[in-house]
DNA sequence: CGCATTGGAGAGTGTCACTATCTAAACATG
DNA sequence: CATGTTTAGATAGTGACACTCTCCAATGCG
């Protein structure tokens, strides 16, 4: 297929695809003459992806092709590229290292993983960018003056782990190495707004629950 | 307090404290003579709620005063002040209306409802904005190839179900119906990166405990 | 033959969260 | 009272980002 057709198929302008490729977030085509390269199903499916991780997932561009290029890694196994794929993903703004709501937020998330039983290699998981993603939120919490402890926050980490589960028993339906670890990212991401948007809606009708009759 | 106090408080700058009086997030402060201005712990305190709300729950400015006005509107109880809130926060891109998988994902989030019970008030919910970004995720999960059905997303709606507990009980501590109403907001918004970095560091140490020991 | 499409590249656009610069008034210090 | 600093208020500029536009020459297609 050629140009115009992957842009009606992926519903994506093909401005934007050109822009895709000169960015090297989709892989040229296979040149046909000096003005003409043929896309493939791949080229359809990974600029479906490249569309679902910066429009849903709200991933910049730059990001996007670190994360793509994680993902097709040969050098690295299944386990370590999915690390690396979600290693660049965005984590939001670094903590504030010379604040001391910052370092103790740290101790708070430290304690909190050993108490989780999460040290499978706690020095790595420290300087992870999700844990320092962590750090930076329970230290605005401290800021506003919301007590965020281990006692808070275990309810949380118990939930996610059950997450995790179902997110890797999905993982593990795909065949093959490949497909696992595009479905891992792609799942990452793209079931972070399901889990937001069910909060958000858990949290309304709780709302409602308890405060609702009332006027 | 003056605006040079405020600044050094809050740790933000005074041109973007000006930037924030403009903007309409924070209320002026109370006129002393012509060029000078009294500010108070309030200001400080809803300065601090604005900078969290902007730099950890990436919220844009324009957005952040229309949540601020929610949150202060008293013709507006409790439950639909936490309403009006909520759905003025960011959402992503709405559903594509023209797209068939737009209208199978509502039909979809539509049957998860039901099966979580969550009637309060079907058309209001169904009509929301969370309702349309749970809408818009299926979708594109759909567009991939990843099976997004209920059966699938029963597990994460619970899980999203006992999250709200705990939020609604947090914020029950708090004594003051007004303190209640910010709490509800800052813990709904300031939650979502710690909920995310856990579930990223849960499946980090669930992929290492199912992959990791192979190389 | 003539019109549309393509690859490629550079420049332009719109949004957003600041940031810089200016002015006149007023305070702070010696 | 002189001098330097701070302030409110307003306008304009900045840098990042994700496109989007425009142009060109070569090619494909009817």
């Amino acid at each position: 297929m050629r140009l115009a057709e992957l842009s009606e198929r992926s519903g994506v302008s093909t401005p934007t695809i050109k822009y895709y490729l000169r960015e090297r977030l989709l892989p040229p085509g296979r040149r046909i003459t000096a003005t003409q390269s043929e896309y493939g199903e791949e080229h359809l499916r990974r600029l479906r992806l490249v569309r679902a991780l910066i429009q849903v997932g709200r991933i910049p561009v730059t990001t996007a092709r670190e994360v793509l290029a994680a993902i097709e890694d040969d050098s690295l196994n299944h386990h370590h590229r999915l690390g690396a794929a979600v290693e660049a993903l965005p984590h939001g703004p670094e903590a504030d290292e010379t604040d001391p709501a910052t370092a103790a937020a740290r101790r708070t998330a430290t304690e909190l993983l050993e108490l989780l039983g999460w040290r499978f290699n706690l020095e790595v998981t420290a300087a992870s960018r999700p844990f320092g993603m962590l750090v930076a939120a329970i230290a605005a919490l401290d800021h506003l003056g919301y007590a965020c402890d281990t006692a808070h926050l275990l309810p949380y980490a118990r939930q996610a782990e059950q997450l995790a589960v179902f997110d890797l028993d999905l993982v593990e339906e795909f065949p093959t190495p490949e497909g696992q670890v595009e479905a891992a990212v792609a799942l990452t991401v793209l079931y972070e707004p399901v889990l937001l948007s069910l909060r958000r809606l858990a949290e309304a009708e709780e709302s409602n629950r308890r405060f609702g009759t009332d006027g």
